[in-house]
DNA sequence: ACGTATCTTGACCGTAGGGTCAAGATACCA
DNA sequence: TGGTATCTTGACCCTACGGTCAAGATACGT
């Protein structure tokens, strides 16, 4: 019945935490390997009072999920921002490889979903995302069509997108080792997305 | 003492039954998240048969690990039979696509072992790949040096060529949901290795 | 046919991990 | 300042899981 403003705030920023730190062990350890004792001691807390946060593992990991979802289909939205495919894809690609340089987690927790069987995307898959990429797909296919961009199987293209900015934050680690164990700084990183840009958009002939 | 070959055969076939069942069970659900006695259920075996035949889960995992390498290297090798980067690039894209098709735990066991931070794989990645690499990336540069390709970042091109073709077996589930629900037949499958051979012959200007 | 090495399996053990609880601490409101 | 709602936490419970064991079954060499 009270505003309890404060208290409203210190739910907030633990939850904030405890999902921070769940988005990271699950992302190491998948849901299945990913223990609640691990997140909490990732998270600087006691196991219980996580589970006074969040109820049950399942819980807490579709919440992990749902966060990520959002943040995808905000990166997903700039594809729209440009009408000519040059734009379109460039702004797309940089803000694909721009989330996985930020969420490296994120896109590692997506992945281990879809590689366990996504029982819990299918939904999101079958639904939000299957319209979105159809969508996508006559854009590609209306420039072609103009002539404006090589004639490809746009399946093949936005699969090509997503793996290899995807890439960059699932295997980041084996990236890393084969740069002699040093991380790829942040001006490297930039060079590397402006030459997945490049590749691209010389693969529709741009 | 004895020869016993029989027994030797029943050995190699119960140690390649579990190596499949486990190769599966490690991939859908990581190493931390798998469960022997899952992988054994997988097989059709007794747990405590399966660790009979292997000691420990750790044991058993290593054992899967080397199985993917080895034929990892097999596709990898496939790059070095042509001399034209063209004839090159296609034989090992459609290589790569053939090993995401027929052994796509596998490419998700190796996906799951490098998001966990490549613990064992991590040898294997700073010594043998990193040579293969370097000397694919000296390959890649000689080709644009002699105006054979455009001028591309090499490691740009070789993670798109490894993420893109990797994403046919890790992703799999996703590729499946946004079909519909339907997998892509072997005929759709081969039209799709031959779009990704496409593009990226297309980024590199061929 | 008999002895031996390998294989098979149900029962068992100990630890790890998801989740609960109840008692205390903290913040809020009147 | 007292009452109430929320938050914190160590201790606890129970199942799942990695791994062992010992007793029996099977195959092999002689």
């Amino acid at each position: 019945m009270s505003t309890q403003i404060r208290k409203i705030e210190i739910r907030k920023a633990n939850e904030a935490l405890i999902l921070e730190a769940a988005e990271k062990i699950f992302a190491i350890n998948g849901y299945k390997g990913a223990a609640t004792g691990d997140i909490a001691r990732e998270a600087g807390i006691p196991k219980a009072n996580l589970h006074y946060y969040f109820k049950t593992k399942s819980n807490l990991y579709r919440e992990v999920l749902k966060h990520i979802l959002n943040d995808w289909m905000a990166a997903a939205s700039t594809f729209d921002i440009y009408h000519e495919p040059e734009e379109a894809l460039r702004t797309y690609i940089k803000a694909k490889m721009e989330f996985s340089r930020q969420r490296p987690f994120g896109s590692r927790v997506w992945a281990s979903e879809i590689m366990s069987g996504a029982p819990l995307l299918d939904n999101f898959l079958s639904t939000t995302l299957k319209a979105w990429l159809n969508e996508r797909v006559r854009t590609i296919r209306r420039w072609a069509r103009e002539e404006k961009i090589k004639s490809v199987d746009p399946h093949a293209l936005m699969y090509m997108i997503w793996a290899t900015t995807q890439h960059y934050a699932d295997f980041e680690r084996q990236i890393i080792i084969l740069n002699g164990g040093k991380e790829l700084s942040d001006r490297r990183y930039r060079q590397r997305t402006d030459e997945v840009v490049k590749l691209v958009l010389g693969s529709v002939g741009l």
